[in-house]
DNA sequence: GACAAACTACGAGTTATTTCGTATTTCATG
DNA sequence: CATGAAATACGAAATAACTCGTAGTTTGTC
């Protein structure tokens, strides 16, 4: 049994990267500020959960500055992509339908938000729904 | 940033879990066969693994046989909605709808699934719409 | 140049999960 | 009742994630 199926962020990574898609390049106070400093969690906490982020490649660094800038360097639609991936898998027995209907059932959705969801369903039952 | 944020099942308990959802009640020797056993991993893993649930309480167990009979004592559907939930808060930003489109976007969905869904949109649509 | 403030680097402790080896128990069979 | 097969119990190593303290570096101000 996998002590982690493959290479995905780990839950601390993916709080950083959440922020870094949204904001953008961020220097270590900003992301700390934004995440940990809340918790009461150390400044070096944030850094160091940063520096094995950009040893592991996942961000990118800009140290010409005395602040180092880290950016994402991993897709988010990817990253997401991939992340639910390993959901429907180990909770949803591999059926996406399942974790949509869930989803649905769990949460209200916002009209627009179905709108968008009733073109893309119209799209792909244009396609023939095959397997 | 949480060791683990709640208690969730970890992933080899997942795939436990999934197992004993199927099957219903079910031996070390039988859940072993089919999530380890293909691994390569050792029998004695498995049987570790459920013992921690069961001190845990996610599994009730019946030693009345011999071979003990290991069912799962948490529900499926609360635990797809916790699951759900944590993703969509760490890999959404919390948008379940983002997690829905992306979803749709990566799934062929089947024709009657996707009546289900329709019907479910229709009852969240006459809602009134979100908050 | 001395000082303080704010930064990075790094080693190491803590906890949780996964893994397995070894010991013990139970039971059927001769 | 001795033997062996198959089960459970348990301790402990290996790995990974998170956490923090301490040390050292850079920069602005007097």
């Amino acid at each position: 049994m996998p002590v982690r199926s493959s290479k995905m962020p780990t839950e601390a990574e993916m709080e950083i990267l959440q922020i870094l898609w949204e904001r953008g390049p961020s220097t270590v106070r900003e992301v700390h500020e934004l995440v940990n400093e809340p918790r009461g969690t150390a400044y070096t906490t944030t850094l160091k959960v940063m520096q094995v982020m950009h040893e592991k490649g996942v961000v990118t660094r800009d140290d010409s500055e005395r602040s180092h800038r880290f950016s994402a360097a991993i897709d988010r639609e990817k990253t997401r992509q991939s992340m639910l991936k390993q959901l429907i898998d180990r909770v949803f027995g591999g059926s996406a339908e399942e974790l949509v209907l869930s989803a649905l059932g769990a949460a209200k959705v916002k009209p627009e938000e179905l709108q968008q969801i009733k073109e893309l369903l119209a799209k792909q039952g244009g396609k023939g729904g095959g397997k």
